[in-house]
DNA sequence: TCCTAAGATGAGTGCGTACTCCGGTTCACT
DNA sequence: AGTGAACCGGAGTACGCACTCATCTTAGGA
């Protein structure tokens, strides 16, 4: 799969850009210039895109990484933690939503998955009305993330908005 | 508070940026470039950018008019039907959402106003639960909206989604 | 230690887009 | 009709940003 193992300042640069990245990308929004990632991580800009050669790339690497620790998370999280988790996300986290975004329906019919199961569980513990489908889940977990995110929500405010979005969910 | 009255010319070509703005922008998302508004309202953009010196006046403009007409509508809907009506809209044109985000903070106090008219009306119909508040209203209204534009959702998942909320709101 | 290929650098290129400016055109008032 | 102010056209400017490339540097094997 890897073809070539990385020399060492390389794969250290590697590191550097990507953590860079998710800070950068976290405070301003995947928006945010890659001269400002090069800037953070102590780079050049032309090191940045030697190891990502498009701006997706990075992007898309971080979001894989993100993907992979939600995906984690949902394991030992039921259904409304992981919701609240993945909202609360969005709103410290700008450049989650783009994960939500329609474009990136690939990566993110593994998070389906995990929600799946997550529903199902659910549902089974009586937590949920039967008649619920995935996809009002994930239409509302993309709805609330977006809100949470663009609206400026405070954690009051999150809190009572999830409550009636999950009074909406159970029987 | 108008300075003073147009030439009959510079009336129209106003009404036919206006126009055309809000059909490339309700198409294309307020990130259109502004030379196709010039375009399709067949003007040179050295016109519209004399009567709206900048592309956020533009986009001002027919936020202002939309305003307006959800306002109006808000009078003879209830909650629920005002709420599918806002979330149809941005689904249907992609510059509602900006509407719906923070930076147009002053002009949406208006539509809170009628929000809040409508969910005592809900509350006094025993529609609504006595303890949501106005806030959280809004929240639900911003993040369906964010989410029905930028999740794509069909009509039928729209429907099924907002059933979610109401079930929410609902005692 | 020396050699070379992998890697880093950062000024530069191309492009899209908001906005300007001035010469030409048109309205509207007398 | 004549006149001047208001208006229009559209090439041009400024700017930000993704991405490139010729040149210099360094890791790491022989």
């Amino acid at each position: 799969m890897s073809s070539k193992p990385l020399r060492a300042d390389a794969r250290r640069n590697r590191a550097r850009i990507l953590a860079a990245a998710e800070e950068v990308f976290a405070a301003r929004g995947a928006g945010a210039a890659t001269e400002e990632v090069a800037a953070a991580a102590g780079v050049a800009i032309g090191t940045v895109f030697r190891h990502f050669p498009t701006k997706q790339d990075l992007v898309g690497a971080i979001l894989k990484d993100l993907l992979a620790a939600l995906g984690e998370a949902a394991k030992e999280d039921d259904l409304f933690t992981f919701f609240t988790r993945v909202v609360t996300a969005a709103a410290e986290k700008k450049f989650v939503v783009e994960l939500l975004d329609v474009e990136v329906a690939g990566p993110i019919a593994s998070l389906s998955g995990a929600v799946g199961e997550l529903l199902d569980r659910a549902k089974l513990a009586g937590a949920v009305r039967a008649e619920i489908e995935l996809d009002e889940v994930l239409a509302l977990l993309t709805a609330a993330g977006q809100g949470a995110l663009r609206g400026g929500w405070s954690a009051d405010l999150r809190a009572r908005t999830l409550a009636v979005i999950f009074a909406g969910l159970r029987p």
